[in-house]
DNA sequence: GAAAAAGGTTAGCATCAGGCTAAGCATTTG
DNA sequence: CAAATGCTTAGCCTGATGCTAACCTTTTTC
């Protein structure tokens, strides 16, 4: 595995790409099984669900306008949603200092934790890594860094 | 924890899944993206989406009798909530030849790949992977493979 | 072999989320 | 000041889910 003619590296990326993503569907059961316990546990409809995401990635706070335009229904139906997001402790409205007709709907903390439960169905959890021998942390750090690095570079060139 | 010796060791740990999880975490805005997008493309409700996930991994099946015992509804009720997920094309009613009261329920491939998706808001794809440097790619399958282990070595502990 | 039990579906009913339009109230904007 | 904008409320409809009761078919039990 040392020095290789570009084929074989080639041949060797492939491997180790498939590898990878073998090792990553093993992990899906667990995976399954966690994010299931989630959505189970959680007591909110796909429609609140989706709000609530957009909420939490909306760091000044969304507008019921930008919100009903953006999932397409009336300002009326996003107004019913709002409420029941609220009822659950979820979201919360708060006045716009620049403009008083609107009101900035923000994802309370436990808005943020319901969502970001959704997605820590995965198995890269501090207790877990806590285990690993060094030189696999290390390791897992180089790749971490290479993905994140390829993702950024994506997104520049994507959008 | 903190001990003389170990220490240097303890510290890189520290600081290593510090790290790792800084990565994975900067990664959340993409795979939430990614996730809201399947959730906005995704025609199911949060109950159809349960008792798909649990079909997906029931390899051999599962029976109405079973689906509503663990979700702790009516028997009539889960008839109806398997009705839409067939009438969506996700899952699929067979005999069961060994009892004629019975009926296994399948998720269908379509349903399959609808779960999947969901967790596929990984940043592990294949397109990402294959731009990055060999040894980069030999360093994430290494931090993989001991992730992996860790993960079946604590469920076998756990269980 | 007949009675009881079990798996499943259907019918009928209730509730709730979410969609709409219309109307009404503030607050900006023109 | 009039028009436009942001939002909520009221009234209405549909669809998903929950229930019980009734019924059919197949196993089990006695």
């Amino acid at each position: 595995m040392r020095q290789e003619a570009p084929e074989q590296g080639e041949h060797e990326r492939e491997r180790l790409v498939h590898e990878i993503q073998e090792l990553n569907g093993a992990m899906e059961e667990a995976v399954m099984a966690s994010l299931l316990q989630n959505l189970l546990s959680m007591d909110l409809t796909i429609q609140q669900l989706r709000v609530l995401m957009v909420l939490v990635t909306t760091k000044e706070g969304a507008t019921g306008r930008g919100l009903s335009d953006s999932f397409g229904v009336s300002m009326a139906s996003m107004s019913g949603v709002l409420d029941r997001l609220v009822d659950h402790g979820v979201a919360v409205r708060t006045p716009d200092p620049r403009d008083q007709r609107v009101r900035r709907v923000h994802a309370t903390p436990l808005g943020a934790s319901v969502v970001r439960r959704l997605m820590v169905a995965r198995p890269f959890r501090g207790d877990i890594l806590m285990r690993l021998p060094l030189a696999d942390l290390r390791a897992l750090e180089q790749g971490f860094r290479a993905v994140s690095r390829q993702i950024s570079l994506l997104e520049q060139a994507g959008d």
